[in-house]
DNA sequence: ATTTGCATTGTTATGTTATAACATAACTAA
DNA sequence: TTAGTTATGTTATAACATAACAATGCAAAT
């Protein structure tokens, strides 16, 4: 079993516990993720999705996937580039306090690292006292230069 | 003089410290952003450009007024929502190393607040271990329900 | 004062991202 | 099996953003 293989069977374990459903479409939209290294656009993944599965699909068809994939924690969005990346972490079953992604302006390059423990805490806190309620976990965007780019 | 021209004129002083041009135009759109509580699209911002300044403006006017503005750190752009605030601490000089958002999906409200400062420095550490080198501070768009919306 | 170079603005057109709205089909539990 | 819900198909359009090039304005050097 290779490592989309792998993952793929965890979402649906994943989906089945929390008593949703993982359609072949979205299914397929995960898979597209999952053979990708680097986050896609909507554009980009309906044009594959098009190609690899169903030639008359529409914008709608990505979107309803993605919204899915998100809200159940397997796949990203991030909103500074609107792009999708799948989780990094779908098999591994540590909670995902918060998520802060470094994207590389130089060459598109993604790297997701988990939120220091700390640092989710004390920002837990500080919004706690505000009286404000979250809705999602915090997933942080920043951008820069990565190592392999800072060496040229 | 009163809270807007404050702090329009403390983003005067902030330019020439900088050596950029604090053009009509952008004064005009900070202005704009001054004269509302909340995050605005730029479209939005385009109409009341039009109504109050200049009737013929486009797209590229505002976006390039807004680039400037974000730039220089006097506003904000929430790209989870596309949309654009002045920054709440233009006249403060304690400097500003990562700033939480908190969005209602309610009302639609925003509060700034800072992220503290073992967070951020958590955060840093985090990064650079990684090689990675920051080009901006960081940004947390945080979404839920603010206090007031979870009285209701 | 004039020139030169650069930053800013004007303008047209178009590219990109995302969703509304409604019809149809598929699944699930009673 | 049927009724309710969830998912998908389909058309159209809304919302967001920028490319490209022309024209103007500004500011420093001569």
């Amino acid at each position: 079993m290779n490592r989309t293989d792998r993952i793929l069977a965890s979402a649906e374990q994943h989906c089945r516990e929390q008593g949703v459903r993982m359609t072949t479409q979205r299914r397929q939209v995960l898979a597209l993720l999952l053979a990708q290294s680097g986050p896609q656009s909507a554009y980009q993944l309906l044009d594959q999705f098009k190609a690899q599965y169903q030639g008359n699909a529409q914008p709608p068809t990505i979107y309803r996937a993605l919204d899915f994939l998100v809200q159940q924690g397997l796949a990203h969005r991030l909103s500074s580039t609107n792009q999708y990346l799948a989780c990094d972490h779908i098999t591994c079953h540590h909670g995902h306090q918060g998520t802060v992604f470094l994207l590389c302006d130089d060459c598109g390059a993604v790297q997701e690292t988990p939120m220091a423990g700390a640092a989710v805490s004390e920002l837990q806190q500080s919004i706690n006292s505000l009286g404000f309620v979250t809705q999602q976990n915090p997933l942080l965007e920043v951008h820069g230069r990565c190592a392999n780019c800072n060496v040229g």
